[in-house]
DNA sequence: CCTACGTATATACGTTTGTCTATACACATG
DNA sequence: CATGTGTATAGACAAACGTATATACGTAGG
């Protein structure tokens, strides 16, 4: 079993012909061929291949099938995601820029040359198994790190909080929400819909401070 | 042109051979394919043809193609959604117990087999635009009867609310996402995230009540 | 140089799909 | 009964797909 992987890796003396492409020339490809009306889980395999400019078959050698191929573009999506909303989320210290400056650079990856958030807004609900547990995945880790955040800005400004995890639970699903359906707008209306989003977060950060400092009783 | 329609319409006299099949037959048929693993968009012609008993051609009689059939599945999903959890909130008149029966219903309708929820929650990211703008459309009626809702409730517990369209459109996003979710999850799991939806609903709402104590400016 | 090996391609098969064209069917009307 | 009319089916077509088999290519080690 040839293990799969790119043939520059760890083993040290290639054996046979050269491979004349990579996994991520194949990755480039698929990216390629996504847009406003192409999703991941409609490519075949012939035509990623033919993008890619090898033969069907060859396709075989690097990934198992478009499924396969398919995950590890969503993995590939939410690092990237998580790397560019992230630096933009420490640059912050208060909620409120915390927040609007999260959700501008959240938008500004719904630019059409940008292909990485439409792969997680749009193939979160359909395809295979394999395929939507990625991209909970995802949004898992999205979770986390805005959930460390919040608590760390409740105790910088004394701000209470409760049940932080769920807060982001719902920032997270809410934004990714509203993100989806600005994908399907013209790009005018996204300020709009910026702004929609960036009351939504504040109410429910208003939320949890209020439950937080009543004390409310959660039954 | 047969002005595709049911024939047994307000034409008195039908000529010709009796229609074996009408559009609502097609739309069951279209239907009982739908499962877990078979979403509207991945539905074929001839599958669904072979499922209603006729020849594929015959379906053109009724639809223009798939997607016709797609959208009225959409439509009818949605007014019957909203049927049914609108008559479980007409029987609340806090927002306590609107919250948790409305939610509790909502998460009935993920039973097994129940196929009306599933596809709109699946549908909204893929397939054509007249597709997703159809699942668009049956989320906005559900924000417009919500909206009047959270206004009739805050007028009679005297609780303010602020941006009652946006509270409206971050609840009903904010449940359809976490349904989402909670469809690719064992039917177990399904009372926890129930639980961590009414959380998520009533920080939203204590949050709009607490801007509108505070009179909170919004920039 | 030659041999072994891993890669890439070529060709082909069997399905399935949407759709076209032509034809058989059943009913209402004369 | 005969005729017209709208429906349903039959059969075929090209296209695209995933994949199996066989073969050619290029590199490394002997």
């Amino acid at each position: 079993m040839p293990e799969n992987s790119t043939p520059g890796g760890n083993r040290r003396a290639p054996q046979g012909r050269r491979a004349v492409i990579s996994r991520e020339d194949l990755i480039a490809a698929a990216l390629s061929l996504l847009g406003p009306h192409r999703s991941v889980s409609t490519l075949s395999l012939r035509e990623v291949a033919r993008e890619a400019g090898i033969a069907p078959n060859s396709f075989y050698r690097h990934f198992r099938d478009t499924d396969e191929l398919a995950v590890v573009l969503i993995e590939e999506a939410g690092s990237a995601l998580r790397r560019i909303i992230g630096q933009s989320r420490t640059r912050a210290t208060t909620e409120r820029s915390v927040v609007r400056s999260s959700i501008e650079t959240f938008m500004e990856q719904l630019n059409p040359d940008e292909k990485f958030l439409p792969i997680l807004l749009r193939e979160g609900t359909v395809g295979s198994d394999a395929f939507k547990q990625a991209v909970e995945e995802q949004l898992l880790y999205f979770e986390e790190e805005l959930c460390s955040d919040l608590v760390r800005l409740a105790d910088i400004n004394n701000t209470g909080i409760v049940h932080a995890p769920l807060v982001a639970k719902a920032i997270t699903r809410l934004v990714f929400a509203m993100g989806a359906t600005a994908m399907d707008l013209p790009e005018s209306e996204h300020p709009r819909i910026l702004e929609e989003m960036v009351v939504m977060v504040r109410m429910i950060i208003v939320g949890t401070q209020t439950m937080a400092r009543e004390g409310a009783k959660l039954n």
